[in-house]
RNA sequence: GCGCAUGUGGUGAAAUUGGUAGACACGUCAGACUUAGGAUCUGAUGCCGCGAGGUAUGGGGGUUCGAGUCCCUCCAUGCGCACCA
């Protein structure tokens, strides 16, 4: 009886469909446990071996809690909407809905081979309207909803509506700090002012509060292609696709006021496991900084100029101010005689795409002709322009301290600025010192205090003074919501009047129109704008982007059938968080934050009970390409080795992976691969064509990729899920080598012999197990239970193999011992336990046997083989009993002849010795 | 430039708290069985050396009885951010 996974794999996967086993309920006594891989967008182009290794491990790690008896749940679905699918549709005519669901069957078909044990029961994919009814439900909801910052949460609008008509808006800030109202010109109203609006004067104010709210943003418009591009199609200021310029043009948006939960976001990440990169990548993307904004008078003119500083405390160290070329002020201050000046690099810059600006190195500014006055000495303080300050963070315009900053240092030694200094000797004339441990000098009243200490006084007194105050900044943005595409989810909300009027919540959900072109709308407007049935009614034409669907996916996994809500309050309170989310670090800022966000004011709605989405994250790393070449002798069609090639000039060419094995090419295969290689020669070396290799991205591109179809059916699906796991830690990433798939498939053939010779049939017996027997499985059920639980399954994998290699050692085929084994096994090579586990005479499912209990009295060992080391050199080994006190080890080691020795007749200092380590005798 | 991560045999890697470096595999070499081997099994395999032994975890330095592991410094690679005031 051989191993014949095929047969094996095929028929498990059969029954288990068949009889549900993955199916799992709401309603368990057991304890909960989900387990969730990001959410898959179903690429066109069909899964590589990199793909998978994710999965799998989830995978593992499912099966495994399941055993530990567990309620797990471990779903799959689809992000189904998004923009390849529409560029394919483009091109090939193909409705994006038939490519999408053709490329969802192919995924479907591919992971089935591996044999995951996902509910299929649950899926469902994002550009169903089934879900995305609830997509556009829970934008409602953000529109119907501000951000309380008295209470720290979001709270309905008709709360702000009811406040504004008893005390205006003094109990509520605008959000955003420099917009005011367009009738009044002022940032406040009364409650009288906002009896007295219009309907459109208020929704426009109403619009300045809501969490999810309509504006104008710039986005990258192309002329030739009439369309809005996305950032990644945009390549050096041209488009992707046929190079035509890519202008920024401002169109109507819908937007997240993501911002206002950005301290939440900050403190969450405190709570949550995720790597130390992660939650810095966030913290940096979110960009808290703490300073204050100060205000400074300008020499003859009635204007003000604000600036934001996180160093308040250098105020006296301020030689010049520096203003964003952009600046609202540049055209009330600049004097007649810099006017021309002025004009000229304003208009260099404005003639610079954003690229250019961001990657220029060169210092470039012009002086205004204006001064500002330091408000505590009343110094003049010249007022320049310069690119290098962005209008849109702070407040467009910087106090220089050249002394303490580096570009403002090299700014004021290109214009031959001088430069006053406040920290004495610790800034040296030649480098900007941007420390906060300095004592100051030529500060006034802030003289010999340390810099750190001395930024809490100037801002009280700048708030004293009224010519400032203290101010938090955040690089975040708030985060763009619409697309001028066909391929999302339908805005749920009219215009009338300029007024976006949301849906009611009994007309959900607005399905999406069929189109028969995809071409963008008017003024950059999106396909739906085209079809005068939607527009007659009236309808926003914009789409949702591609995160709108999986911001809030796994909480719909939780109760996905459910008609008549997003999802139970009864199923989220039961699932609550993801205790393990596995992906890739790609999403780092992006789904990662939003979803966080959409958690949050969730919560806060109090639709669910929890306000993070993900407990613990890992990062799978990336499976890279091992690159095959052979070597074309310049000018022909021979080829030589990769020993001789050296010999020879010689191009590298890529070669397919799938015809080399190992480093040795099939040369007939190579002949047959392409029609001009069909008369190729070869040089080779010892009667073989040795490839050379290198490990690159895995691609098409340079033929590297490996089908895990290909894979599994050579091997079979347990084999390749051990092997992928084998490769090295899940976080890591690391090269796919087919050729050392080898190892994991002898070891599941070492294993199926323990239950079964090819010439003697069955081997197992019912005999008793041995101590020995039973402390190698006790050694290994340890080592599983610790390396899963850690996601260690590299080294789970060898603890596996070291078991049946130490098993083949002791002859042991003993049920007793082999059926747990299977178990521990199971979420590792589910298919081969299962078959072993029947042919062992059970009639239930492994899947839900019991995980073997660890019995640590069969590791107890009573010696062992110490290490004796002489001055830290290892010099022998000794076996010694466990219970052995110092002065019988010291007596043992020092009798022993080969410490003797190397003691070479010196008296020993000291004996160190740590039990159940090892020895060091001191000389 | 700033931040983070990683550097261990020919290759993927292991060493969980400072305690026998290289487990487990791939590859390679030798052998057994065989008509055959790309099946299976046995043995060897970091490097130098016939050997005793020496030497070895990116380089240099330090702490320690003892360092892949801790500290300092330099180098290389990967990722992220990139004029953020």
């Amino acid at each position: 009886m051989e191993y014949n996974f095929r047969d094996i794999e095929k028929k498990w996967q059969a029954q288990w469909k068949a009889s549900g086993a993955y199916k799992v309920s709401n309603d368990s006594p057991k304890p909960k446990f989900y387990v969730l891989d990001m959410f898959p967008y179903p690429s066109g182009v069909g899964l590589h071996v990199g793909h998978p290794l994710g999965y799998i491990a989830s995978d593992i790690y499912s099966r495994f809690k399941r055993l530990k008896g567990f309620n797990v749940l471990h779903p799959m679905g689809y992000d189904a909407f998004g923009l390849p699918a529409e560029q394919y549709a483009i091109d090939h005519g193909v409705h994006p809905a038939v490519s999408t669901d053709q490329n969802i069957s192919n995924f479907r078909r591919q992971l089935d081979n591996i044999g995951f044990c996902f509910d299929w029961d649950r899926e469902f994919r994002t550009s169903d309207p089934k879900y995305y009814k609830w997509t556009q439900w829970i934008f409602l909801q953000l529109f119907h909803s501000f951000y309380n910052r008295i209470t720290k949460k979001a709270d309905h609008i008709d709360n702000l509506v009811k406040a504004f008509e008893k005390e205006g808006n003094a109990g509520h800030e605008i959000p955003h700090d420099k917009y005011q109202i367009a009738k009044t010109g002022k940032r406040v109203f009364s409650a009288a002012e906002w009896a007295g609006f219009t309907e459109k004067e208020q929704q426009d104010i109403l619009m300045e509060y809501r969490l999810a709210y309509c504006g104008y943003g710039e986005v990258n418009w192309c002329e030739a292609l009439g369309t809005v591009l996305a950032n990644d199609e945009v390549v050096n200021g041209v488009s992707e696709r046929g190079g035509y310029p890519v202008v920024k043009k401002k169109l109507r948006q819908w937007y997240l006021r993501i911002t206002e939960y950005a301290d939440r976001l900050l403190e969450g990440l405190d709570r949550i496991e995720f790597s130390e990169s992660m939650k810095e990548m966030q913290t940096n993307w979110i960009g808290k900084s703490y300073g204050a904004e100060i205000t400074f008078n300008i020499q003859g003119n009635s204007d003000k100029l604000t600036v934001y500083t996180t160093r308040p405390d250098t105020i006296f160290g301020v030689d010049f101010m520096v203003i964003a070329p952009e600046h609202a002020l540049i055209k009330d201050i600049t004097s007649s005689k810099q006017q021309q000046a002025v004009e000229e690099y304003v208009e260099y810059v404005q003639s610079r795409s954003e690229r250019e600006r961001m990657a220029e190195k060169k210092i470039s500014g012009v002086f205004t002709g204006a001064y500002a006055i330091n408000p505590f000495n009343g110094r003049q303080i010249p007022i320049w322009i310069s690119e290098y300050v962005l209008a849109g963070y702070g407040t467009g315009a910087i106090m220089a301290v050249p002394c303490g900053d580096e570009r403002d240092h090299k700014f004021a030694n290109h214009f031959n600025i001088a430069i006053t200094n406040i920290i004495g000797s610790e800034y040296d004339g030649k480098e900007a010192n941007a420390t906060k441990d300095a004592k100051l000098e030529n500060s006034d009243f802030l003289n010999g205090m340390v810099m750190r200490n001395a930024m809490e006084v100037v801002i009280q007194k700048i708030e004293e003074l009224g010519i400032g105050v203290r101010k938090v900044n955040y690089k975040m943005r708030d985060a763009a919501f619409s697309r001028q595409r066909y391929w999302g989810e339908p805005f749920p909300i009219k215009w009338q009047h300029g007024i976006a009027y949301p849906m009611a919540e009994s007309e959900l959900p607005l399905e999406l129109p069929h189109v028969e072109s995809y071409k963008p709308g008017p003024e950059g407007e999106g396909p739906l704008a085209n079809i005068p049935a939607w527009t007659s009614r009236e309808l926003e034409t914009n789409t949702m982007p591609g995160y709108a669907g999986s911001s809030w996916y796994f909480l719909r996994y939780m109760d996905p059938q459910n008609d008549s809500e997003f999802c139970s309050r009864k199923a989220s309170d039961y699932w609550g968080q993801v205790d393990l989310y596995i992906g890739g670090t790609e999403h780092a800022v992006g789904h990662l934050l939003y979803s966080r966000m959409w958690t949050k004011a969730l919560f806060d709605l109090g639709f669910i009970g929890h306000d993070e989405p993900y407990k613990k994250l890992v990062n799978q790393g990336m499976i890279q390409g091992s690159s095959r070449f052979v070597y074309r002798i310049h000018g022909t069609n021979k080829y030589v080795s990769l020993g001789l090639k050296d010999q020879y000039a010689t191009d590298a060419i890529h070669v397919d992976v799938n015809i080399v094995d190992g480093v040795e090419l099939d040369v007939e295969a190579f002949k047959k691969w392409r029609s001009d290689y069909e008369t190729a020669e070869f040089i080779l070396e010892d009667g073989k064509y040795i490839c050379g290799t290198e490990v690159e991205k895995m691609s098409k591109r340079l033929y590297n990729t490996v089908n895990p179809d290909d894979v599994v059916n050579k091997y079979g699906a347990d084999t390749f899920r051990m092997y992928e796991m084998f490769l090295g830690p899940v976080e890591q990433s690391k090269p796919w080598e087919t050729k050392g798939i080898e190892g994991t498939h002898r070891f599941l053939k070492k294993l199926w012999r323990l239950f079964y010779d090819e010439t003697k049939g069955k081997v197992w017996n019912e005999d008793k197990a041995t101590p020995a027997e039973l402390k190698v499985l006790h050694k290994t059920i340890k080592k599983i239970e610790e390396d899963t639980e850690r996601f260690s399954f590299n080294t789970g994998v060898s603890a596996f193999m070291v078991c049946v290699n130490e098993l083949i050692e002791l002859k042991c085929n003993k049920k007793e011992i082999l059926e747990s084994l299977l178990i521990i096994l199971t979420p590792y090579a589910p298919h081969v336990s299962e078959e072993l586990w029947h042919l062992l005479g059970n009639t239930t499912s492994i899947l839900d046997a019991a995980f073997p209990k660890l019995n640590e009295s069969y590791l107890v060992e009573s010696s062992k083989e110490y290490p004796i080391s002489v001055n830290g050199k290892l010099r022998t080994t000794i076996e010694i009993s466990l219970d052995a006190t110092q002065e019988e080890v010291e007596k043992i080691a020092l009798g022993n002849e080969v410490v003797q020795k190397w003691m070479e007749g010196k008296p020993h200092k000291r004996v160190i010795f740590v039990k159940g380590k090892m020895v060091n005798v001191v000389v």
